[in-house]
DNA sequence: TAAATTACTTCACAAATATACAGTATACGA
DNA sequence: TCGTATACTGTATATTTGTGAAGTAATTTA
């Protein structure tokens, strides 16, 4: 943490008054869409205008903002809100696990649907894929500009109708393979019109709004 | 989609040229963090500070944006981004699914993980839930604030450990029911100490990026 | 302890911003 | 065709909002 450039200038590190103000104004963006003006945060922190001022530019000096100067409202707050949920660790694993402390990762959905632009949810129907613990409902994240390889899980257009598989390459042949004995691999030839690679699955979600136990019991009986 | 109060203003629909506002005021807020001013606007749009100013009038009048009077930067654009991605539907499903009518929906987290802001990320490891599909690095969203029901998936803290199960109350007794043979079902006291629910899960979110057709391989030899 | 930073205040002032009011011309629906 | 909304322009004019310069006191680091 010295700093690395003999030409910054001394400076403390964010002192508690300086602290304050960060946080009236992240709680400002919480209910306001633009930043707040010199004069709003004078009045919520009860100091006159010229005093948020030299706070913003300690601040800005500190990188903990970044204060334009010469325009109202200029305010810039770098990374805004995760937006997110934070995670807390494994399941099971060691306890206390519920602390701040503990938060291993911060969830945010581009970190699994990352990678191109052209990633698309796709609903799952049907138990063919049952024994890759994909259900009816799910929701799978597709990515088309993956390249598929074998192991990976993809969705194929085959003869027209979109079906999600197991990817399997073997010389001239490719193979969709279902997760679950009930069905059939289909297997077809690499340049076969009827045929196409729509992406590669790269994630999935599922909402348990409304799942039961009863339908862990019907997969219990039937397998 | 006809008017419900007659009190409301005839207006027209949004304009082609209310519509390049808007598009306007969304690329500003993609560079900045910041609400352009009218000045700003009327800069890029090349029409004068009077002609910014009624067209935002007409589309705050139409509800596409929240115009501030009095305040600089006062406009504030509802839902930002959807930062989603479009999902189209069932697979599988009829087909051409591929097309932007077919949109059915935009994924949001928050549609998923909807309900209190006390919602957190848990990892399950091990594979007690195998058979209601869950399996290790699984991120469940799991909601303090849901009341447990019966079968519901629950994490509960027994003896300090934490676990994923599925929730049954019987009476005086209340079971904690694992998707694995393998595995017995925890049976304890409504009041015992040693026992709490730390929330119900109300969503599963797994990254593919690595998965592999291997496990189900393992998962098919172990059925 | 000396030099610098923080944490403010006050008074004055220059820009930046939003409004008011008055027009003109075009397009649209009943 | 009438009445209204749209799509602007122009000239002023109020406010809001940000800056400058100077100063006092407390705090911190070397």
């Amino acid at each position: 943490m010295k700093p690395s450039q003999q030409s910054t200038p001394k400076s403390y590190s964010i002192t508690k008054a300086q602290q304050n103000v960060l946080n009236v104004i992240r709680e400002f963006l919480n209910s306001n869409a633009h930043p707040p003006t010199l004069a709003e945060l004078s009045g919520i922190l009860g100091i006159t205008v010229n005093g948020v001022r030299s706070h913003l530019l300690a601040l800005d000096r500190k990188q903990a903002l970044k204060y334009i100067p010469n325009i109202s409202r200029g305010i810039d707050l770098p990374s805004v809100q995760p937006s997110g949920v934070p995670i807390y660790g494994y399941v099971p694993a060691g306890n206390p696990f519920m602390s701040q402390d503990n938060v291993v990762d911060t969830f945010e959905v581009q970190r699994y649907i990352s990678g191109s632009k052209d990633v698309f949810g796709l609903y799952v129907r049907g138990d063919s894929m049952k024994d890759a613990g994909l259900a009816t409902n799910d929701l799978l994240f597709v990515d088309p500009n993956v390249p598929a390889q074998s192991g990976r899980m993809v969705v194929a257009l085959v003869e027209g109708e979109p079906t999600v598989k197991w990817f399997h390459k073997d010389g001239p042949t490719v193979s969709l393979i279902p997760a679950n004995k009930k069905y059939k691999p289909i297997v077809v030839n690499k340049h076969d019109e009827n045929f196409k690679i729509v992406g590669v699955v790269i994630g999935m979600i599922r909402a348990m709004d409304k799942m039961r136990i009863d339908s862990t019991m019907k997969l219990r009986k039937a397998s």
